[in-house]
DNA sequence: CGTGCTGTTGAACTGGGTCAACCATCGTGG
DNA sequence: CCACGATGGTTGACCCAGTTCAACAGCACG
């Protein structure tokens, strides 16, 4: 299908399954009469804590959201999500969070039911599929991110980050020439890499000096894509 | 079901997926009877390579494998699968494979094309949500290797892992009292920790010393499981 | 009986952590 | 309108967990 999407709350979340599977026309409506309720959220507002049994999906309509744990005595942030993620869509089959979800910034999100989905999936095998997919795509970012943490210096760790993030927001429109907008700190950064806040800070310098990218404020800007891809050893294909 | 599953092939998997959604005998049937071929592999045997693309499905008889890629001039684990794991079932909808996967010790593997898996599946919401289920189990145990790699220091990591792993062979009866075989090197486990093998070394005496653990040859023992999972910060709720 | 792998140990080194300032910005309340 | 406290970014000095290099011992295997 490739009807041009009015931009309803479910469009961005849609056009993020588009790139997943393929979905006819049919289907899409399906998606978009979803019962859906709007929220609001605030910068740091916890949307749904770790060891809570979910009961409805999230998707992002604008923002950010990310996944966090406590490890010891250390903040570990597990995962982003953008707009048209569904950063909770495995809790229609494990209902247990495993980490606080975060808003990340002020952020709209549209919750769904379970129920509702749960029916929808019933009905339809094709959609059953895109929906599994996409939480198959988000394993594969999680194995990365052990790739990255497990095998990479600081550097290439972070670099690796921005690269994920600059494609994913790409993917949803929210990114061109390698420029993005995200509210990240560099206390975030340093909580997904698992670096000291100091460390990240001569870091992000580095790749700043090596004209890599620019980053002001939450303005952020790939000015080497190439270059940087190549230092964080990115492949964009697990993104699918 | 709890009928008394005989020693086929396909039982510690049937085992594994009861673990995760209840399944009737007549599910536990249909999968019994998916045509399947016996394959042997000897210690770092390549099944899988990295982006290669999968037509079928592995599950594990009896031995371990483990995905492994290369990231930079490291080598990285990114999982270890044991018996009843279907490490590559995620091939069904994303067929390529980011990661190597390799034979841990000589071991033995049931090879399912992916055509008799997806008919299966079409016949059956309630096996493709234990299917998929698995899939998120996997996504679960990545994320925990995320917090792992990313908020544990050495001796936590390495005692992490070893809790996972004791928890995940118990769920197929191949652990009791703590105490499992698996043909791991101290490279394995370094290569898993993102730790240098000279490290692990150092980190498994003070374990031993502990007395946390024993580990002679591919024998290892839970000594004092709660200090371990203290230790470790493990709750093995995840592995559902 | 060498050859290679795994485990072990010691010594020197370093990437990144910790601690402690300091600055800029910004929203808030007096 | 300004003083303020909070938050985020930046810098310097010192420290340490973990790395690297190198050597050696046990053992399995051809």
């Amino acid at each position: 299908m490739t009807a041009p999407t009015a931009n309803t709350p479910q469009s961005k979340f849609i056009q993020r399954l588009q790139a997943i599977a393929d979905l006819s026309d049919d289907e899409c409506r399906e998606i978009a009469v979803l019962p859906t309720k709007l929220r609001h959220g605030t910068d740091g507002e916890i949307l749904l804590r770790q060891d809570e049994t979910a009961s409805r999906c999230v998707f992002i309509v604008s923002g950010f959201l990310y996944q966090h744990t406590i490890v010891g005595d250390r903040s570990q942030i597990l995962s982003f999500h953008v707009p048209g993620d569904m950063p909770c869509l495995h809790t229609l089959l494990v209902p247990r969070m495993d980490a606080d979800l975060v808003c990340l910034g002020p952020s709209v999100m549209g919750y769904v039911e379970h129920g509702p989905i749960r029916r929808l999936l019933e009905r339809s095998v094709h959609l059953t599929r895109a929906f599994w997919r996409a939480t198959l795509v988000d394993a594969a970012i999680s194995r990365q991110w052990v790739a990255r943490l497990g095998g990479q210096a600081a550097l290439s760790r972070v670099a690796h980050l921005i690269c994920e993030l600059a494609t994913r927001l790409e993917t949803v429109g929210l990114a061109a020439e390698g420029c993005f907008q995200m509210p990240m700190t560099q206390r975030h950064v340093a909580d997904a890499s698992g670096l000291s806040i100091v460390h990240v800070n001569r870091t992000i310098q580095e790749l700043r000096q090596r004209r890599l990218i620019a980053w002001e404020g939450s303005q952020i800007e790939l000015l080497q894509p190439d270059e940087l891809r190549a230092l964080a050893d990115f492949t964009p294909d697990y993104l699918t």
